[in-house]
DNA sequence: CGTTTGCTTGACTATCGTCAACTTTTGTGG
DNA sequence: CCACAAAAGTTGACGATAGTCAAGCAAACG
């Protein structure tokens, strides 16, 4: 993958961002991906890794026969790409149109070195993707359809909820059967099933989601 | 959990460590674990974090309702328990009995601040920890259950064979089930159908398994 | 040597996946 | 802005993989 062929680009400086204070030196490189936008793949050479400014990115790891599981979505605020060797692990892609600020990745040692606040930053996104992931794995080896379809759906309302408890999924019904572990269909129908049964409203066939019945939800995430 | 409260322990010197370089200074306290020996439960204040020094450690969490999901092994040399909050996000045990070094959770931050090889150490154990939870993700939500129990294998092979492809498993087919996402009875099914395919030989009986062809495993390993 | 714990095996079942048709939405070009 | 094509989503019928329940066997343990 290409740094030099998003869409667009820009250069700015440490001010202008919540990172290192080195004051007028660049730090990160701005990107906007259009929708679909590859970032990079797993295998690729590990040379940036990300912060999510705005929209959605997945990351995911195929079989070598097709199947996918995507492993997150990271959103506003998310730093992923690192890696502890020199190869990207997993794939990363724009969900929906994304801004990111790239990092270079050789950068990483120096700066963690020197600037304590940038440690810490990247030390708990750290802690906070193997939470995540721990999570996952839980739902992922033993929650039911249903108990996964209503953690996900809690989980997204408190990432992107603007708190009436309604919010527009920003990724297709696909990528949540490859985060869940299931196929399209049981996702369809689960979804399709709580609306019916009241614990969510699906507005005609748009992709926003809109929980009447949280309590419920919380029963079925367990 | 009280670390008071191990088998055994010993005080002894950072020279005796692959860790912090301070000399003379006890940097961490060896524990000596029984078999089911639990180190701390989710939900505990985080106060230490381990290093195993042989044995094998389990962590998992639970859904209410007891099903649980083992989320990694952990052998020699790894390290875990460490978390970007005050409390342990899942608990640990002792498969077999185990030496661990407990390091107190109070003193990372100077330790990493300080210490430039344990930080480096500290980071590569959380980026392994998040590439194997990566990889395991994609286990849980897309794999069969032969190529999980094929995964599963090679992956012990790996971690634990004398090479000459024979090892012992250090857990029990419950343990197996519970972070493959399987029950116990498919677990055994699969391994014993892997036994009658020549994939692997299960010596009358025992937790040993010897591989007799890897290259069938591995292309379940997909 | 007997009891407990772990493992295996069989019969049956349920949940979720597959395949397929159809509907709705989105995107594009005239 | 409409018309059509492509993409995304829904729904139903059916089936397969893995789960449940149950019984029996083997190992380990005191």
């Amino acid at each position: 993958m290409q740094v030099q062929a998003a869409t667009q680009m820009s250069r700015f400086p440490a001010a202008a961002l919540p990172l290192p204070p080195k004051a007028g030196a660049p730090v990160g490189t701005q990107m906007a991906l259009r929708k679909g936008k590859e970032l990079f793949a797993e295998g690729d050479e590990a040379e940036h890794f990300y912060k999510v400014v705005s929209g959605a990115i997945r990351s995911y790891k195929l079989l070598s026969d097709g199947r996918r599981q995507i492993d997150a979505f990271h959103l506003a605020g998310d730093i992923f790409g690192l890696e502890a060797g020199a190869e990207h692990r997993f794939s990363a892609e724009a969900v929906a149109s994304a801004l990111v600020i790239a990092y270079r990745r050789s950068r990483l040692p120096a700066l963690i070195a020197e600037d304590s606040q940038f440690r810490d930053q990247v030390m708990s996104a750290m802690l906070r993707s193997l939470e995540r992931a721990q999570d996952h794995m839980l739902l992922l080896g033993r929650k039911t359809a249903q108990e996964k379809v209503a953690t996900f759906l809690l989980d997204m309302a408190e990432r992107i909820s603007d708190d009436d408890e309604h919010f527009d999924l920003p990724m297709l019904r696909n990528d949540i059967a490859d985060h869940l572990g299931l196929t399209i269909e049981t996702v369809s129908r689960t979804l399709n099933q709580f609306d019916r049964d009241g614990l969510i409203r699906l507005p005609a066939a748009s992709r926003s989601v809109m929980l009447r019945n949280r309590a419920a939800l919380e029963r079925l995430n367990a």
